[in-house]
DNA sequence: ATGAAAGCGCTAACAC
DNA sequence: GTGTTAGCGCTTTCAT
């Protein structure tokens, strides 16, 4: 690979000058023309590796979420991506699969790289940023807050989890259960509280444990919770998922059973991926995914390039698609 | 950020010893010790970027796709990873997006960052590894075999074909369309290929143009390519789809006509993701995305050892689950 | 506007 | 086994 210094002796300058003129810094017309000349000649690429060691800071950020085969995050990806790649950064893709342990070992590489900020939906609540933090690096939670004082994007949870529920009263329903994510993240509590509140008003005095189940934000998560619900002796009229993933296992296992929503009625908090299901048998609360990567990624640019305002928190709105509702 | 000169200064040894330590060299018991005390106390990660710049490779490996929301990708990436991780080395996801310009810009950072490879699903026929593959990195093919001469691991894709129109035709279906991706794309090519096989030695004499489509690997290929189908004086009585999100759009499209698998027959080269179909309805091929990206970064991770037998071409079986069987 | 030169943090000869 | 030292390729003062 050719060098600058290469470069510089074809092009008859000084090595300064060839990075003057990668860098769009003063040089006269004649030398920039002899440098890119000779840049072309050698097939000359700027070694990235030396810049970042030079300038303590590379044009990457991480990003790092719990699970990159869920396409809310992908989703999520191509809006951090889109940003990024429009402001001269690249995006590295860092699954934590929700442990702390692989989430830890992403943000060490995050600062042994020297890239210049974090976007993180941090697996757990035990998540550390103190070591990036120390750096003095950027972050930006998004989808989950942390206990940080850090930018961050997240959305109406608790209201999704209302309207989910909502939409299921007014279609009829009375015996709605919920199925979400990890009690302790608090995405997944929020949605649950959200069910709750509604389910209290509607119906006050009815119990409702029985009919809350937290698992994983998985398939196989909303599969093993749905079949839980229906061996109940009074199985649920209706369900809340959680997740997109959530819905869809929980859609699996009513098909299975003969139950095809709006059979059983079925709120999903999250688009349902690839679907294939008319689009009229189930509620979805539709989440801004590529909003939220989008807008914190302009955040961390922001913070890249110096802002030092007090930590902003975005709480993005979410868009709810009755079951009846045509597609698109 | 300490450096290994602040350790070693604690430690009361030489920036050597700290970097021996830090690389598994022989130092003596006392000295390790002392030296990781040190790190310890001051939090030292070693900084990669200096030694990628002395190194001049760094154990991250590039993984380019077409398409980072499209679950196949996803779950081979997931097999990338596993090896890869396993393996000390970090991977980077890049999303070419099925353009062959952003698919350069990636291979650009790919060298200038100093990858120490490349696993790549390409854009195109007419992706240009040149780049690449003149600095000496090993690239590997994934999915997609190109016209280099480099390891490639790719799958049966016209037994993809045939399997999948045989299920159709052993269900009594006769007028059996196919729904692939880009003609040039030569997954999509052979998969064409096999269905026109099977078709032509069981009704010779049919025509089958115009039950042909070539549109994108997307699920708005799917659909438009399904209603064209639907539209024509004599519709198919069953459809293969040549990869998963094809297959979601035309299933959408028939649910939408009122014509629910198995009304019409549909068989799917690629797993639907995240159905909530009965699984009884569909024929699925099911691909082996996982072990393809398992296969090639053992392969890439070979060559970054310096192995330099000749290209090696790796072709995965699938597996047909037909629209009969049970789940899973 | 341009060049000389120092140095980012690490590793790998090379000496001892 | 351990220290000394010379770079890896680039950017950035500091002179001129």
């Amino acid at each position: 690979m050719a060098t600058i210094y290469d470069v510089a002796e074809l092009a008859g300058v000084s090595p300064a000058t060839v990075s003057r003129v990668f860098n769009g810094t003063n040089v006269s017309e004649e030398k920039v023309a002899a440098v890119r000349n000779a840049a072309e000649k050698l097939k000359f690429t700027p070694n990235r590796t030396a810049r970042t060691l030079r300038r303590q800071s590379s044009e990457v950020i991480a990003l790092v979420i719990p699970d990159i085969e869920n396409p809310y995050f992908t989703e999520m990806a191509r809006g951090v991506e889109d940003v990024a790649s429009e402001a001269g950064y690249s995006v590295v893709l860092c699954n934590s699969d929700a442990q702390v342990e692989k989430e830890a070992t992403y943000l060490r590489i995050a600062i042994a790289e020297n890239m210049s900020g974090v976007i993180i939906a941090t697996a757990d609540e035990r998540s550390d940023l103190d070591g990036v933090l120390a750096t003095g690096r950027p972050v930006v939670a998004v989808d989950r807050s942390t206990s940080y004082d850090i930018d961050s994007v997240t959305m109406a949870n608790r209201s999704a989890g209302t309207s989910a529920t909502r939409s299921l009263i007014d279609a009829g329903h009375r015996r709605i259960a919920y199925i979400g994510g990890p009690a302790h993240i608090d995405t997944a509590a929020e949605r649950a509280a959200g069910w709750r509140s509604v389910l209290a008003s509607a119906h006050p005095g009815h119990a409702l444990d029985e009919l809350e189940r937290f698992t994983t934000f998985r398939v196989d998560g909303g599969r093993s919770a749905m079949e839980e619900l229906l061996a109940l002796r009074e199985p649920p009229d209706a369900v809340v998922a959680g997740n997109n993933l959530i819905g869809v296992g929980a859609i699996q296992v009513l098909t299975e059973h003969g139950l095809t929503p709006p059979e059983v009625g079925v709120a999903v908090i999250g688009s349902l991926p690839f679907t294939t299901l008319s689009p009229t048998a189930v509620t979805v609360v539709r989440l801004p995914a590529r909003h939220m990567g989008v807008t914190a990624a302009r955040m961390l640019l922001d913070r890249i390039d110096g802002d030092t305002q007090p930590a902003r928190t975005v709480v993005l709105r979410n868009e709810v698609q009755p079951a009846s509702a045509t597609r698109r």
